[in-house]
DNA sequence: AGCACGATTAACT
DNA sequence: GTTAATCGTGCTC
């Protein structure tokens, strides 16, 4: 069973909430005709030019251009010279944020994950940024893509509705060298360990 | 042109 | 707990 992705509204709102919502929600990656897609069970939120922590911190430059678009875009970029990461555009275009996609919970295309993991215990197939553009084949080359297009290469469909007591909220990973208060706003988004029945989740 | 560093991971000791 | 991997990006000279 195949749901239409989510909307351009959904993403059209402040990068905070679009990060929250996406708990729960199905990312689906697409290629050519098969479909590996898990449950998002961790995100964070980067929202604009003053959060020091983002990227557009540097402004408007080839490599940030996709985040100043229209919401509901895929921002995908390199790091570390070895890792690549996906975020979904949010807010109005114009206006730089994204939502970082940290974690999710394998539901399709198991066996070719597996594959791709070999020899990596399944909790760790998909419990980091880098390991899910790994696990579902994402990378630069699919930077800018419509995740609200039906035939789009990456998408996400609704999936869970996530209760309130169930969403963890922290302060973002891996900016240690982000002057506050961005280094310790809480931006971070996860779905609690007692939610593990429901969908799983694989959240530290 | 050169430099320091990064929204991380896996493989070490 | 520590660190190599490995290169694009943005900043300084």
């Amino acid at each position: 069973m195949v749901s239409s992705p989510l909307a351009v509204d959904f993403y059209n709102r402040p990068v905070q909430f679009v990060a929250r919502d996406l708990l729960g929600t199905r990312l689906v990656r697409n290629d050519a005709g098969m479909r590996l897609a898990g449950y998002i069970t961790e995100t964070e939120a980067y929202d604009g030019e003053s959060d020091l922590a983002c990227h557009a911190r540097a402004g408007r430059t080839h490599r940030t251009e996709v985040m100043y678009g229209e919401p509901g875009r895929a921002y995908i970029y390199f790091i570390y010279g070895v890792h690549w990461m996906l975020n979904c555009v949010t807010g109005e275009e114009g206006w730089p944020a994204a939502v970082l996609i940290r974690a999710i919970q394998p539901v399709e295309g198991e066996e070719e994950i597996a594959r791709r993991r070999h020899g990596i215990s399944r909790s760790e197939w998909t419990n980091g940024p880098a390991k899910i553009c790994r696990s579902l084949l994402i990378d630069g080359c699919l930077n800018g893509c419509d995740l609200t297009d039906p035939f789009s290469p990456i998408l996400i469909e609704p999936g869970f509705q996530i209760p309130e007591s169930a969403i963890g909220i922290g302060s973002r990973i891996g900016i240690q060298n982000t002057p506050e208060p961005w280094r310790s706003i809480p931006w971070r988004y996860y779905l609690e360990r007692n939610f593990h029945g429901h969908i799983g989740c694989n959240n530290p």
